[in-house]
DNA sequence: AATGAAACATACCAGTGGGTGTGTTTGCGC
DNA sequence: GCGCAAACACACCCACTGGTATGTTTCATT
């Protein structure tokens, strides 16, 4: 730790626990974003099935291949690997906000599609599924989930307002009342399978509670449009 | 552990991971029934906290008081002390099914009731905080958790086809698929108070999601006899 | 009062896991 | 091909924690 051992790219850095800064540093070259990349995966599967705590970075490492070393290049110390896990999710999250827009699709019809997808990768990625554990095992952690939950809200009340505005919900509908609803439907519905050890239940789950949430939302007209398009 | 060691009370119990078996054994004295209670309330608390294996046995012994002795007196280990705490608040949620028949309540006031005590439960009760976050902390304790939630959706079932059978709902309404509703969104708000370290307003999320919930399942006749009873 | 078991206290052990220091390889400019 | 830093490998340290062994106190029974 001698002023001789320019080691680290980030070490004058202040508040930053990890190593790099997403976009700030000189790119990584490409081995080093794999190796970042493959840890930080490992990292989020385990924190996703075991809990922040009870995940050993021994083990990480033996399943990403990767070492110590490496690991201590990137990431600073556990915690900032977590971090990093959720910033990550967090990322990934914005990014699909651009992307749900898919043309041809009424507000009501892309929010199905949006938490469609959010349950599609909190099956699947397990980025998504190691952040979110990550967001009630850590501590101080607090100010993570709710820009997170907060999100979430937000993003599902703004299309629900549109829906309104276009004519498609029924009268006396706050959207940000039920847009809350919906996140902790999703929350708890995930929280349970994943007490269950039953993961894949999730979307039968949720479709259950479409078919309870939507009608007590939607218009009739919109109602018997939607179930002409679905079997 | 020589034979000669006649120790342990349930020394002999197979398939018991807790000392006494909650009654099964010759009744403790008193001082050692309030040690017990005193080890299983403080490790809910850590447990309910901080999770499983972020909790270590001696901050849980400094705050109940005890020691090391008398806690693997009582407990086997620590996983054993874990699984006491759940059965601790299976039991009392079991208690507490007897308890809410309060009389000159219709099925939907009591069901409005049962969710109002396990709130503020799951505010104040450390057993029932501790539990339920052991239940996804905990490794092997799916069957628990399915239990534990199964229970709560039947409980809230039942309440709810008896409301349907005295008229009280609107037609169509599925009461085991609106009582996964209400379980999934009593966890997922709780969920969402924890990781947002506000439990205290989980009770208005709670009182929000009625006001969604029930005019979208209950009559107008018993909405508005229960919006006059309540300002 | 004596005795044996229940109920607790305390010192200690051993494995584990996060973290560090140092050595080694890879890639890039010149 | 050489120098230098990025990127990684490996050995090691040590604090912490679950668990144990053993000693001590309380209590019921006779």
């Amino acid at each position: 730790m001698s002023s001789t051992g320019p080691q680290r790219p980030g070490a004058g850095d202040r508040d930053a626990n990890d190593r790099d800064a997403g976009a700030g540093r000189a790119a990584l070259q490409p081995r080093a974003r794999a190796t970042r990349l493959a840890i930080l995966t490992a990292a989020a599967e385990h924190f996703g099935r075991n809990g922040y705590h009870a995940t050993s970075l021994d083990s990480v490492l033996a399943d990403s291949g990767g070492t110590k070393g490496a690991l201590y290049f990137h990431f600073a110390s556990k915690e900032a690997l977590a971090r990093a896990v959720i910033a990550e999710m967090v990322q990934r999250w914005a990014d699909l906000r651009g992307q749900v827009s898919h043309p041809g699709l009424d507000p009501l019809e892309a929010l199905l599609a949006l938490v469609d997808e959010v349950i599609r990768r909190l099956i699947e990625d397990p980025i998504a599924r190691g952040g979110t554990r990550l967001l009630n095992d850590l501590p101080r952690s607090a100010q993570d989930a709710g820009g997170h939950y907060g999100c979430g809200e937000r993003d599902a009340a703004a299309l629900l307002a549109e829906a309104a505005q276009a004519g498609l919900l029924r009268e006396g509908i706050d959207p940000a009342l039920v847009a809350r609803q919906i996140v902790a439907l999703v929350t708890g519905h995930r929280q349970i399978c994943d007490a269950v050890e039953d993961r894949l239940s999730l979307r039968q789950r949720i479709d259950e509670a479409w078919t309870f949430l939507l009608p007590s939302i939607a218009t009739d007209a919109w109602l018997a449009s939607w179930r002409a398009a679905h079997p």
